[in-house]
RNA sequence: GGGCGGUUAGCUCAGCUGGUUAGAGCACCUGCCUUACACGCAGGGGGUCAUAGGUUCGAAUCCUAUACCGCCCA
């Protein structure tokens, strides 16, 4: 860094964002502007916060997924809408439990040993704690939530809201108790369901074993990717089609080491092309054996205890691991001939989602939720475009998963939860209840006697009814009237199932209606180099860490501008410099407007159009298409394109033109009024565009435009949505501007390559070849000479080229620069010739096209004289070009 | 095995209903303390649009295959 800067640097005015956050924030708190009223005439917009893990820390997929659903609140407030964003947590069976687990692990106790009560207890504490923990780290996002209505699943309101579900559909005979294979954790010890399980690839082996036919010395082969569970065999089976196998089905065969006599056994479920067309069937310990086994009557042996050990029913082998017993098992039938072969096999093995040991499918006594009717109308509300997905292909996926449905499996064997609200009596009579049983809902038993079911509610099974249970459903129903159903559930990809399609079917189910009519789906935050940002992999960006180093406008600009619609976005720390960069301009634009604004009071939002100059026209025009084409953007959701748009706008054409041409022509000079007025007003309606993404420096300058013409300090949260006003757009008055420039650009770019000084002025020789091109030019040659550094500017039809300058060519006009002493022949020369190749391709592709009859009698007539247009322009620009290049020759 | 997305400048991405000299940001090169901004200004270099066919007067864009990357489901 050069002396100079460090000097800058001190007296740096760039952008401080830190305690103008948190001041705006709380101020925002104090006035209570985020509260929604339940009993207002407005429309109304609601969000429910897609409820965080209770266990987690915010993390940048949670910056992202919040930034989105507050840029939506925080526009439809402006828009006019009574927002209600519904903020809260989920308490997170599993993970919670296990936290707390840990920490007693680490004092030396255990869950058993304080018992169920104290363990709540001391659950419940731990999770309130954290649950407040990461809803403030929102705040620090800027988040407008509802903080009045912040809802948590295990409270008092949602647990009613469970237990009311829970009865009606057990009423219904939706909920059912069943003996089955399930998911289950060896870790966690307790079942999950079907979405609860990832698949993970890996490299393992396929064992062939052979079982010896009784009474005989053949023997037929089976291939397994499980041999421990061989202890639980209780048949094999072949395919009925199966020629090869025909002979056996009905005999037997001896089940080696534990030498015990099953059947074979015909069955259809059996695929004669995989492995040896013959496979073990163990009812136990795999979902299909299930199958099997109750179609063949055949007996079910569970070989394994809760915590993957194996039990007694496996010989010598109990107490051993699941794995060790796997390898002495292995090593026992290699010892004694029974193992034919081992290949190597690519295994995709389910495991658990909270602590990623590999599940074992388990025979126990579940509870379920039978879910193909309630699939029904949220199939519908899909097909029918009731709800949309965007992007809109997302709905493929959930509709594939909705049409392949299975019963959901809820019932989980932990104590941290929602306690399954079903009683036994001594002779297992069940009483399904929201609260303890009273002596007349259990004629006949004594309700004191009653036991409660052990197991909880999977926490699911609670945040699929957040849409209408964080409204106080079933026991109120003021907000549901004014704020349900909800506008936009925002999430990502991998909760559809979990989430959302659960919620639709349970808002059909219980309401009656939709809960949310779109989802917006977001991408999944990766790393610089593609990786899924994850803890264990310590590959995350934290994002109070940027909040910390940026702000959180800039975490939140970077995260949209950064993500592209419908796509994941790879970030890296210095993404966030794009966002920081981007709100430090805007400061200090405001900052010279406001200043260059002195005692002026314009009307920052209604718009005299008297007094307007070519370049305050043009800017107006350009901002009614900027406001088109953000509202177009959210319109169909796309966030990252119309943050964009915006970006693009204020950069481009309001700083790095319009603002540069308003400018005076010497330092010190007075911008002409009608302009200033446009700025302020401009500038007024990008503050209000911005705000969604950047709520803080937005709510600071607005505050700081008010006051200084109106004296009171107005918030922008409030502030009308800026609205396209079409009498402004004026595509003539573009066009001529985009002529001026063509002009800058050309005369800056002439400038720059001959290595002119930017503080050198020169003079400037412009032969345009029409009038209307001149007029505009003199005209207008005062507003942006400071663009060029113009000495002198000389305009017309027959300017002759200065002796010794360097020329350009555009559309319409030569331009000469006299450089005398500063022109390098050869640089000159060489420029000059790059830019007539570059013609010279550009017209031979058009005359090429031209030449083309049958592009002539195909093309729409507006196509070819476009063609043609262009066919002239380069024609000419190459003539001139030559001219100017045989003139240097002749130096 | 089935489905979905992606492949455009060194990197991350735009390019929506086929006709643009294929764009932006970052990175790179040159010059610059120029009346808000060096977190900046101006200029510049850089692309056979994954591959192969096809449709068309015309394809980054539409169709069909193939390859590779990623995700989901089984």
């Amino acid at each position: 860094m050069s002396k100079q800067n460090e000097n800058k640097e001190n007296k740096s005015t760039a952008y401080q964002p830190f305690e103008i956050e948190e001041k705006i924030y709380n101020d925002w708190l104090d006035k209570k502007y985020f509260t929604a009223d339940n009993t207002t005439d407005k429309k109304s917009y609601s969000i429910v916060i897609p409820p965080p893990n209770v266990t987690s820390v915010l993390h940048l997929g949670h910056a992202l997924n919040n930034t989105i659903q507050d840029i939506l609140i925080r526009k439809h407030r402006m828009q006019g809408f009574e927002t209600c964003w519904i903020p809260g947590a989920d308490h997170a069976g599993i993970a919670t439990q296990v936290v707390v687990e840990k920490q007693l692990i680490k004092e030396g106790s255990a869950r058993r040993d304080i018992g169920r009560e104290k363990f709540l207890e001391r659950t419940e504490e731990w999770a309130y704690s954290n649950k407040d923990k990461i809803l403030h780290q929102l705040e620090k996002m800027g988040c407008s939530c509802d903080w009045s209505r912040t809802a948590f699943t295990i409270d008092e309101v949602r647990s009613n809201a469970v237990y009311e579900v829970f009865k009606h559909l057990y009423d219904k005979g939706w909920i059912y108790r069943g003996h089955r294979i399930v998911n289950w954790c060896i870790s966690c010890h307790t079942s999950l369901s079907d979405d609860e399980v990832e698949h993970v690839d890996s490299k393992s082996h396929l064992w062939y074993i052979n079982y010896k036919i009784k009474g005989s010395d053949e023997f037929l082969t089976v291939a397994t990717t499980r041999p421990e569970t061989m202890l639980g065999d209780t048949a094999l089976a072949v395919s009925p089609k199966d020629s090869r196998f025909k002979k056996f089905v009905g005999k037997t065969v001896i089940l080696p080491i534990i030498e015990r006599e099953i059947p074979i056994v015909a069955d259809s479920y059996v695929d004669p092309e995989f492995g040896t067309g013959v496979v073990k069937v163990t009812p136990a310990h795999d979902p299909n054996d299930f199958e099997i086994g109750k179609r063949h009557d055949l007996e079910e042996i569970n070989v394994m205890n809760i915590d993957g050990t194996i039990n007694e029913n496996g010989g010598k082998f109990k107490g051993l691991d699941r794995y060790e017993c796997r390898k002495q098992l292995l090593a026992e039938l290699k010892k004694k001939n029974y193992l034919a072969k081992t290949e190597d096999y690519d295994l995709s093995a389910g495991t658990c989602y909270r602590c990623h040991n590999v599940i074992e499918p388990y025979l126990s006594d579940q509870w379920f939720v039978k879910m193909s009717e309630m699939a029904k109308p949220a199939i519908d509300a899909v097909k029918t475009g009731e709800i949309k997905f965007h992007p809109e292909y997302w709905s493929k996926t959930y509709l594939h998963w909705m049409e392949n449905i299975r019963d959901w499996c809820i019932s989980r064997q932990l104590w941290w939860g929602h306690r399954i609200p079903v009683w036994y009596a001594e002779d297992g009579t069940m009483f399904v209840s929201k609260d303890r049983p009273k002596a007349e809902d259990c004629p006949g038993y004594d309700p004191e006697k009653l036991v409660q079911d052990e197991d909880v509610l999977d926490t699911w099974f609670s945040s699929w009814l957040w849409p209408f249970s964080t409204m106080g459903w079933p026991d109120s129903d003021k907000d549901i009237n004014a704020f349900y159903p909800t506008k936009v559930l925002s999430t990502a990809s991998e909760i559809i199932f979990l989430w959302v399609a659960r919620m639709v079917m349970a808002g059909y189910e219980f309401i009656g209606k939709l809960p949310f009519t779109d989802v917006y789906i977001h991408g999944t935050v990766r790393d610089a180099n593609g990786i899924k940002m994850s803890k264990s992999l310590g590959n995350g960006i934290d994002p109070l860490e940027i909040i910390d180093k940026f702000g959180a406008d800039a975490l939140r600009i970077s995260l949209v501008l950064a993500t592209p619609d419908g796509q994941d976005p790879w970030l890296s720390k210095n993404t966030f410099e794009l966002g920081r960069n981007f709100i430090n301009k805007v400061h200090q634009v405001s900052r010279f407007v406001m200043m260059r604004l002195e005692d002026l009071k314009p009307d920052l939002d209604n718009l005299k159009d008297d007094d307007l100059v070519i370049f305050d026209k043009w800017i107006l025009s350009r901002l009614q298409r900027t406001i088109e084409s953000v509202d177009k953007s959210f319109s169909e959701y796309r966030l990252s394109t119309a943050a964009k748009t915006v970006y693009n706008f204020v950069w481009n054409d309001f700083c790095s033109w319009y603002v540069e041409l308003i400018k005076p022509d010497q330092p010190g000079g007075k911008i002409r009024e009608g302009s200033l007025h446009v700025a302020a007003y401009v500038l007024n309606q990008i503050l209000k565009m911005m705000h969604p993404f950047t709520p803080f420096v937005t709510e600071n300058i607005y505050t700081e435009l008010q006051t200084q013409i109106t004296g009171k300090s107005d918030t922008i949260l409030f502030a009308s949505w800026p609205q396209s006003d079409g009498k402004f757009i004026d595509d003539n008055l573009e066009q001529s501007l985009e002529q001026i420039q063509a002009v800058v650009t050309a005369v800056r770019s002439v400038r720059a390559e001959l290595n002119v000084h930017p503080g050198k002025k020169s003079d400037l020789f412009i032969r345009v070849s029409d009038d209307a091109f001149a007029t505009l030019l003199e005209n207008h040659i005062q507003y942006f000479r400071s663009l060029i550094r113009v000495e002198s500017l000389h305009v017309g039809k027959d300017i002759k080229k200065p002796p010794v300058s360097a020329s350009t060519v555009i559309s319409g006009a030569e331009i000469f620069v006299p450089l005398e002493g500063l022109i390098d022949i050869e640089v000159e020369k060489t420029r000059l010739e790059k830019e007539l190749i570059n013609l010279k391709t550009q017209l031979e592709k058009v005359s090429k096209k031209l030449a083309n009859p049958d592009f002539l009698s195909n093309a729409p007539d507006d196509v070819i004289s476009k063609e043609k247009a262009k066919k002239e322009d380069y024609q000419e620009r190459t003539e001139k070009l030559n001219k100017n290049l045989e003139q240097i020759m002749g130096w």
